[in-house]
DNA sequence: TATTGTTATACTCTATAACTATA
DNA sequence: TATAGTTATAGAGTATAACAATA
């Protein structure tokens, strides 16, 4: 991309081979949700936080599989959250070293808010392509991301959606 | 994804939103170059670093532009690839008041092999589609990014191409 | 003994504001 | 005065190692 993204004539431009197209979407792609996140004074990893609880009430120590993060990152991560009022943390019923991490009612609104404007943005963005090419983009990417988790494990994020059904 | 990535067999893996589906490919596309940028010991502002000195010798207040940081960043990011040898900096020509920054030999060795993984790691990730459905893929997403790169200015991040020409 | 979570510590990355040395 | 770069400072985010409480 670099210069190539500013200066050249766009009929000058050649198509991307695959692998430089999607390592620059990616690119693209993060730094739009960073800066999207950023307007609500939130990071990416705090939006994954966020995201995450939307649908669980996990324990630290899950929260750090979650987010692939070492528990102690996680201290810190909800304290943050916890000192803004986003997230609780709740003694577990059944083991007392434990505790659970939820959403307050804040910390819904905001993420709520957040994937909104998430939608909205990578929507702009694909925007220029007809219906058909946008459900076969979808398609596509689909595909890869299937192929892709059934060798890897969980690869979550999910700032649009962390669902777990 | 979520647990939807693990558990539910693939015939019944509903396709996702285009939306879903770039949102979830950005972030394990970018976990994959840090991953892979780790075992060079190299975060991803210093692979883009050092990808964009590979065909630049760009002062301090250029990279700060081209990597979009306040130049008091730059600073000690250039500062800790220097410590590395990976960069060094010479005083400009033209401005003394200024310097411009450039790869050492142990630099460019170490972004080319850097890049080369990367390279592989999406072609992997490419890997279970066909031919054509990886061409296919390729068009659209350029056609994604040449309108996103007439909207915006640059927005280059280019691990695996960070070339101008 | 093993696990859950926190603390202590250290490092990278980032920004703002104040400074220096040129221009 | 304005610009290039650094320094001082502060804070987020991350990891490793050591620790307390509980299992």
């Amino acid at each position: 991309m670099a210069s190539r993204s500013i200066a050249p004539p766009a009929t000058a431009r050649e198509e991307l081979t695959p692998v430089d197209g999607l390592a620059q979407l990616a690119f693209v792609i993060h730094r739009l949700l960073e800066r999207r996140a950023a307007e609500h004074d939130l990071s990416i990893i705090q939006t994954r936080l966020l995201g995450v609880l939307r649908d669980r009430t996990p324990t630290m120590n899950e929260l750090a599989q979650l987010l692939d993060l070492d528990k102690s990152s996680i201290t810190g991560l909800v304290d943050r959250a916890e000192r803004r009022g986003l997230v609780t943390r709740v003694p577990s019923p059944t083991d007392r070293r434990s505790l659970q991490v939820s959403l307050t009612d804040d910390g819904r609104s905001l993420i709520s808010q957040a994937s909104t404007r998430f939608q909205a943005d990578i929507s702009i963005l694909l925007d220029p392509l007809p219906p058909s090419d946008r459900d076969g983009l979808a398609s596509l990417i689909s595909r890869v991301l299937v192929a892709h988790a059934a060798h890897h494990g969980v690869d979550l994020f999910t700032t649009t959606d962390a669902r777990a059904h």
